[in-house]
DNA sequence: GTAATATAGCTTTTT
DNA sequence: GCTATATTAC
């Protein structure tokens, strides 16, 4: 049985506890992931269940790529039946199966942030709303956070009250209209959609319990209101559930997750039994010590006794640095004495994690001065990117001819002679017909309405549609930025930064080939879903040798021999707008994943002075940083400098009198 | 009617 | 520092 091989009593009981449901309180570093992929490998060996019959629910798509390599090796290539990703992934996949019962049409388009904001912009303008009048950004923070509590719009417009929602509620339904109508759904739909199927649909609730004989799903304690519908609805019927999570490591508050299903799991799901896994195999005892005192400051926690037999180790060492400047300086410093002391360690042995993206600057620009390659996670991803962004507007709106939305967005660009005065022509054909602002245009065109140019674009359009079925994906990406002339726009600019831009949209239809060559049978719309649903976190990659700078919040799940936390400075961590808010034990159990990440060296900076923006303000040490114990850690205040040369100078007349 | 340029306003964490 | 909007130029 060597898939149950080398687990502890306490992880073989959570791999092989029989009919579930079973919760297992997994704590950082206890062996988590190898206690799912064991449960997996168990059932699918040992109770003869089929893979296909899996659904496995983790965080990220990495993780599940993960689990999946790991199962590879234990049941081969039937590892690759069993249902793997996230909770998106999941309900994408469902949702793609029963488009027809959903009224969604084939082809359908998951829009991002960045579209569903255009789309709220879209929504209020027709409202007549403006931006002044309430921000974009807060009426999508609404709307999304409605969902991720698993409210459509009459819900919400009905559960309590406030200006806020009185506001927000015409939008949410209005914007939800548009969705439908451009046959694309957001990020909250793609629990959303399932649940409404699941729970108006008795022969799909059958059909997907059926299908289920086992649901496991990781980071328990991060799942919102709606993906705990989702999971109750499937797993209610006779599969069997395992929940895997640790309270103290929900970090996802603010995105409508909620500590209370983990805590209520027993009352949810009768006869649940609990394991507690508390031995950490990860961290030296002086990191867990320092974790363990920060943590034990929540007052609203269950006790847990994490431990490990693990050696003492160094102690955790704080350094307070004159600004974020010099805290990338001491962390390049360290990084080069720690190699340049043991040979063996690798520049991906490190890693510097912080509580905001923008953080990352300094780091950056140091690393790169120093020689230190680096990657960072997040922030700006190349698929954030204007060029990129545009292109995949193209793709998505020749590939889904309801998507008005990217439409309108690459319609003129590059500037055609298309403006405003046309587009408010073809918008009131649109409205009149009931039709989508592509078929608008083909009335338009039909009618005789459009000038030269618009009529030669849609002449255009329609050709490439036509030549999509055809042609492999990477020629058709190709063939789209030629003929639209989007990238001969780029190449025309001679700036220093077009020629990036050009580079970019090149690296794009790589990545287009690279992923037609791995997939031959995929779809454009296969690959834009893709895109659509890789997240940070899924682009960790550690092959490379190189430095990965991240928030706290990607690096969940992950681990580094050797962990810089930089920015442990009060307003910052903890933010000020979670003292504003009162969520400041969330941001503590933030800092307690953070510091839980780091198996040997733990590294914990500040600035004395930081600058954001224009203003540059004097920083206290963070709390949690006072909350370590004083027995696990080093700490070290910033000396000024001309302290330090007075130092010299006195030693220098000790050691040189007259 | 359309395109290029200036300005204001925001920047916590993300599937 | 970056984008959506307002202003001005073509």
């Amino acid at each position: 049985m060597s898939h149950l091989r080398s687990l502890n009593p306490l992880q073989l009981r959570a791999a092989t506890y029989g009919k579930g449901p079973l919760l297992v309180l997994a704590g950082a570093g206890s062996g988590k992931t190898k206690v799912l992929t064991s449960r997996i490998a168990h059932l699918v060996i040992d109770k003869k269940l089929r893979p296909e019959g899996i659904l496995a629910v983790t965080f990220t798509n990495k993780a599940a790529q993960e689990i999946r390599e790991r199962l590879e090796r234990l049941i081969g290539e039937r590892a690759d039946k069993i249902w793997a990703g996230t909770f998106h992934t999941i309900g994408l996949r469902i949702i793609r199966e029963e488009a027809g019962r959903l009224g969604l049409k084939p082809g359908l388009t998951v829009y991002d942030e960045e579209e569903q904001l255009l789309l709220v912009n879209y929504v209020m303008s027709e409202l007549s709303m403006s931006n002044r009048d309430l921000p974009y950004r807060t009426v999508l923070w609404e709307i999304n956070l409605a969902k991720n509590n698993c409210l459509s719009p009459d819900e919400y417009a009905r559960c309590g009250e406030s200006d806020l929602r009185d506001a927000v509620a015409p939008v949410y339904r209005a914007y939800q209209k548009k969705l439908s109508a451009m046959n694309a759904v957001d990020f909250g739909d793609l629990i959303m959609k399932p649940i409404e199927l699941l729970e108006k649909d008795e022969a799909a609730l059958r059909k997907y319990r059926e299908r289920f004989s086992s649901i496991l799903i990781d980071e328990y304690q991060d799942t919102n209101r709606s993906q705990y519908t989702m999971t109750r609805l499937l797993a209610s019927g006779r599969a069997d559930l395992c929940a895997v999570g640790d309270p103290d490591q929900s970090i996802y508050g603010w995105r409508g997750a909620s500590v209370e299903n983990i805590l209520k799991f027993r009352e949810d799901y009768k006869d649940a039994v609990v394991v507690k896994l508390e031995q950490n195999y990860r961290s030296t005892s002086n990191i867990l010590g320092a974790a363990n005192s920060v943590i034990v400051n929540n007052e609203d926690r269950i006790e847990k006794n994490l431990w490990t037999g693990n050696l003492q180790g160094e102690p955790v060492v704080y350094e307070e640095c004159l600004n974020e400047d010099e805290e990338a300086r001491f962390v390049v410093k360290e990084i080069k004495r720690l190699k340049a002391a043991d040979p063996a360690m690798k520049f991906r042995d490190f890693t510097v994690l912080y509580r905001t993206n923008t953080q990352s600057r300094p780091f950056e620009e140091l690393f790169f001065e120093e020689g230190v390659p680096y990657t960072i996670i997040g922030g700006f991803r190349f698929f954030d990117r204007r060029e990129i962004k545009d292109c995949l507007a193209y793709l998505k709106a020749i590939q889904n001819p309801d998507d008005s939305l990217n439409f309108l967005r690459i319609v003129n660009v590059p500037p055609r002679g298309i403006g405003k005065a046309t587009l408010e022509r073809v918008h009131r054909i649109s409205d009149a017909h009931d039709a989508s602002l592509y078929e608008a245009f083909r009335r338009a065109r039909k009618e005789g309405a459009l000038n030269r140019d618009a009529s030669d674009f849609i002449g255009t359009f329609e050709m490439l549609r036509g030549e999509m079925p055809g042609m492999a994906l990477h020629d058709f990406a190709g063939r789209v930025l030629d003929i639209t002339g989007y990238e001969d726009f780029w190449a025309r600019k001679r700036t220093e930064d077009a020629d990036v831009r050009v580079k970019n949209l090149q690296g794009l239809v790589a990545s287009v080939r690279k992923y037609a060559e791995t997939h031959p049978k995929a779809t454009l719309a296969d690959y834009l879903n893709l895109v659509s649903l890789m997240s940070d976190a899924d682009q960790v990659d550690g092959r490379q040798d190189r430095v990965t700078l991240m928030t706290i919040h990607s690096a969940k799940g992950l681990e580094f021999p050797v962990v810089f936390m930089a920015g442990m400075e009060e307003g910052l961590f903890p933010h000020k707008r979670s003292v504003e808010e009162e969520t400041v034990e969330e941001e503590r159990r933030l800092c307690y994943v953070g510091m839980t990440r780091a198996r040997r060296l733990l590294f914990l900076t500040s600035a004395k002075h930081r600058t954001s923006g224009k203003e540059t303000a004097l920083q206290l040490p963070s709390r949690f940083i006072a909350e370590i114990g004083p027995a696990f850690v080093t700490k070290k205040a910033y000396v000024p400098a001309e302290r330090i040369r007075e130092h010299m100078d006195a030693i220098r007349k000790i050691l040189n009198p007259g």
